[in-house]
Order: C-alpha cells, then sequence, then structure tokens
DNA sequence: CGAATAGTGTCTGTTAGACAATATCGA
DNA sequence: TCGATATTGTCTAACAGACACTATTCG
C-alpha cells in the first residue's frame, strides 16, 4: 500500500539506465558512455539519467526514451524497449539515494553514437569487452541481467528482428540469434522454424528478394503488425525456440 | 548513466508493493489491505509501504520482506519473493510522486493474516474478484502483471511448489497448476514429466507417502536444493511444461 | 468388493535436429 | 561451370497428450 509520505520517508532520486544493444560487426554490442563527472568520472556506464528533468517526462517510459535520445542520439523510432528491473542498494550512489529503473533497447541502430552533456563520449562496445571492464555503479550486473532477458526473449518472441531494419531475410535473423547467443544454428531448420513467424514481403519497390552478392537470393519478410498498445508489439514464436545448450 | 542530483530533479518515495499469492480452497488468491487513510480510503489495496522508514532497509529486497512481515503478520521463511516491475506516472500518487516496486511473493500460507498499523483489515481474496473490484491507485494493473508473472513462471521452474509446504505430493502440486492456470491437468501425464523436478524424500518421521484418505498413498516429494544465492532457488522444467490453450 | 487416487504403459501425432537434396544466384 | 547461399525434403529420436491399465489404500 502506498501510504503517508511523511519527512521519515526518505527521498530518492529516480534514474532510467539504458542497456542499448546492437548487432555490429558480427558481435553484440552495448552502448555505453564515458562519465565527465564524479563519481566513477572517466569510467565506462550505462546512458541514462534522472526522470522529469524539467517535468518533461510523464511516465517512466518517456524518461527511458528521452534519455535515450539525449545520451546517444538514437532516434527511438523502431526501437523495442522493455524495462528489466530496479535497482537500489544502500549507498548505492554516495551523494544521495538513487533508484534506477533498468530499461533493455533493441534496434536496427547503424551509425555511431552521439554523447550526451554529462558525458565524455558515447560509444559502442562488444558486450564481452563491457563485462570485463569496470563499469560506474552496478552497471555491470544490470548489463548482466539485461542481456539474459534478451537472451531469454530470443527464445519465445521475434524480438531478434528488432535488431535488423525491415525488409529482412530470414539468414538476417539467423544471424543475430547466432551473435546474441554465440552459437551456430542450422540454416535449414531455423528456416523452417522462424520463417512461420514473419510476413512475406510482396513485390513492391525493392522486389521480395535481396541478393546477398553470392548465392540465391533470399525471400524478404516484415514482422507482423500486432495490437498497438505498448508491450503488445512481440510476436509469440510457439512452440519457443530453444537456446541450445552451451559448454560455456 | 546516473549523473549528478541536481534541484531540478525531484524527489521521490519509493514503495514496495506486494502480491502475495496463494492457494486457498482451491482458488487463487491475493493479499489485499483495506486502507484507512487518504487516498483511496476504504479501497482495498496491496499490501506495502515505503522504503527505509527508519533506515532500517539496505536494499529493496529487504523493504519487501519487511513490509511482508509488517502488514501481513505472514512471517517471510520460505516465502518465494522476486521484483516484478516499477510503477509511476505522473499524479500516480495525488500527495507526492511515488515510484512503486512491485513483488510477486508466494508461499505455502494457511493462516489468516494480521493487519498493519496503517490498514484496517488484510484478508485473502480470491484474484478474479479482487480484479473484478476497484483497487487503489494503479494495484489492479500490478495485480494482473505480477499474476501473469507467476503463471508464465510455472511453465519453466518449479515455483508451484512454493505455494504448497515440505514434504508434498506431485498431487499437491498439479492441484497448484490447476488452480493457477485454470485449468484441468492429466494425473498421469502431469505425473511423468513435473515427478523428476523434485527429490524423493526417504523414510524419515512421516514415513515417504502420505495417504490423502482415500486412494492410494502418494509418494512424497521436496525441492531439490539449488546454489544459495538469491534468485537463485527456483529448479527449471527442462522442456518448459507449456500452458494449454484455453478459451479465455 | 468397489470407489478413489497414485502411478505406469502404450500408442499416436508433432516437433527438433541431423543432414541430404534441390534452387538460384554471381563470377 | 563452380561456389555460395536459400530453401525444401527426409529420417529419426524425443516428447506431449490421450487414454488404458495396474497398484494400493479405505470403507
Amino acid at each position: 500500500m502506498t501510504s503517508d509520505a511523511r519527512p521519515e520517508y526518505p527521498a530518492f532520486g529516480v534514474t532510467a539506465d539504458l542497456v542499448v544493444l546492437a548487432v555490429r560487426e558480427g558481435r553484440l554490442c552495448v552502448a555505453l558512455v564515458r562519465r565527465r563527472d564524479e563519481p566513477y568520472a572517466g569510467r565506462l556506464a550505462l546512458p541514462g539519467g534522472f526522470v522529469s528533468r524539467h517535468g518533461l517526462d510523464d511516465t517512466l517510459e518517456e524518461t527511458a526514451l528521452r534519455e535515450l535520445r539525449e545520451e546517444t542520439g538514437i532516434e527511438p523510432d523502431e526501437v523495442h524497449l522493455e524495462q528489466v528491473k530496479t535497482y537500489w542498494r544502500r549507498g548505492r550512489d554516495p551523494r544521495q539515494e538513487v533508484v534506477t529503473v533498468a530499461w533493455l533497447a533493441l534496434g536496427p541502430i547503424h551509425g555511431d553514437l552521439r554523447a550526451g552533456s554529462d558525458a565524455a563520449s558515447a560509444d559502442w562496445y562488444p558486450v564481452e569487452d563491457a563485462l570485463a571492464a569496470p563499469l560506474a555503479f552496478d552497471h555491470d550486473e544490470i548489463l548482466r541481467d539485461a542481456v539474459e532477458r534478451a537472451r531469454a526473449k530470443l527464445e519465445y518472441t521475434d524480438i531478434a528482428a528488432s535488431f535488423v531494419p525491415e525488409p529482412f531475410t530470414i539468414a538476417d535473423v539467423r544471424r543475430v540469434y547466432e551473435t546474441v547467443w554465440g552459437v551456430e544454428l542450422d540454416p535449414g531448420n531455423f528456416q523452417r522454424k522462424i520463417a512461420p513467424v514473419f510476413e512475406r514481403v510482396e513485390g513492391g519497390d525493392g522486389g521480395d528478394v535481396r541478393s546477398a552478392g553470392r548465392g540465391r537470393p533470399a525471400a524478404l519478410y516484415r514482422r507482423r503488425r500486432r495490437g498497438s498498445r505498448a508491450g503488445a508489439d512481440l510476436t509469440p514464436i510457439e512452440p519457443p525456440f530453444r537456446r541450445p545448450e552451451t559448454g560455456g
């Protein structure tokens, strides 16, 4: 129950921090900024910021979208955004108690990043490297949780298509799975399993096939349109496409 | 990035609200309190409260556990607790901006509830009825999300066993599935699928079988012990036990 | 014994995965 | 033509679900 706010209840800052993932050059990469200010000045950190600066945000999701734009220069159209988890422990931020709502953002993102005002730079880093580096605050834990969420959701939603621009080929989607899961998948079996999740693109401007330069041109697909409600934009994979066991 | 806390960042209250579920008399029930104070005085609401009253809480999870004890009288031993989602929209609480971290709590809970200081009463309500009633704040949305989380997790974890005391029979677990999913399941197929997830109880005080009064006595099981880390206390069901399609 | 519940066996249709075979392109 | 990639076909083992059957208790 959300009861009375008396003085004995401490005031918190609330931030939205973003785990923005993209597949670049065959690697799963995360957008990180280099902190300009203390604490953790000079450290890599997830992009993010406080809710409602200047009273702009009416929901947590709006904060996340705004920070995505401001901190990385990414325009949030066509970006899949979902809340992952909320983090706080006493003293997590040495200046003030700050609760962080973490978000996972996936998109067909190609260009370089543009740093926001409170960051020295913003860039893509392979997730593997980012997890080995010391990140600011508890951002390594947040990154791990968000990547695991993304890996899990590949199993039962069409979220992999968020990584590639439409229209796409089944091989495009397969490369996303292989990159995010770190495995190799059989092209034939993958085709049979995943193609029905998507919608064939018929004719149109660029035709309905795309040649990769070599080999037989591939048919083009797009995601099925779902209800317009936020969060209802993923098509389920039924039955789920289970992750192969991996030794590591 | 969690950047500087300047005056333009508003102060939030942070609460942990609990969706405490139990199976009682063959129905899925949720613990609700009747609010004593405005806003929403007299309305049913989820139990919960502000983080860190008197500086007791060092983590969000501790707040959730403390509120579980204070607001419902439930002792948190043997209760499964997991974070679901965080809720805020401007004006959600008319007095002050309040961010609510919602938690799902499941346990083998039998007794009646004991209301905390800021509630007129605390009681169990069938989830179905609770969703039809007007709840305080956005607690109906939180309840829906948490129940869906619980239903989903029955598919791929042994979380159903959280609802029953150890040792339990496979039929006990089956009744949890049937109640939470609102379906009937084939006892034979269920046995084959679920029994290997658990550990047989050998001999001991009460023997290794339990008679239900009629019929052949059932073998007793307990959950497999997993790593001691929080959140690692669920055994996966592999491959998952998929929810049957339901017309509604 | 009969009713009730626990647990196993059996059959069938579906699916995943290995892998072969075919299709269609560029060079 | 060859090499590469896309797509379909085939086979097999595993699995889910329907349902029959056996096991064990109480009354």
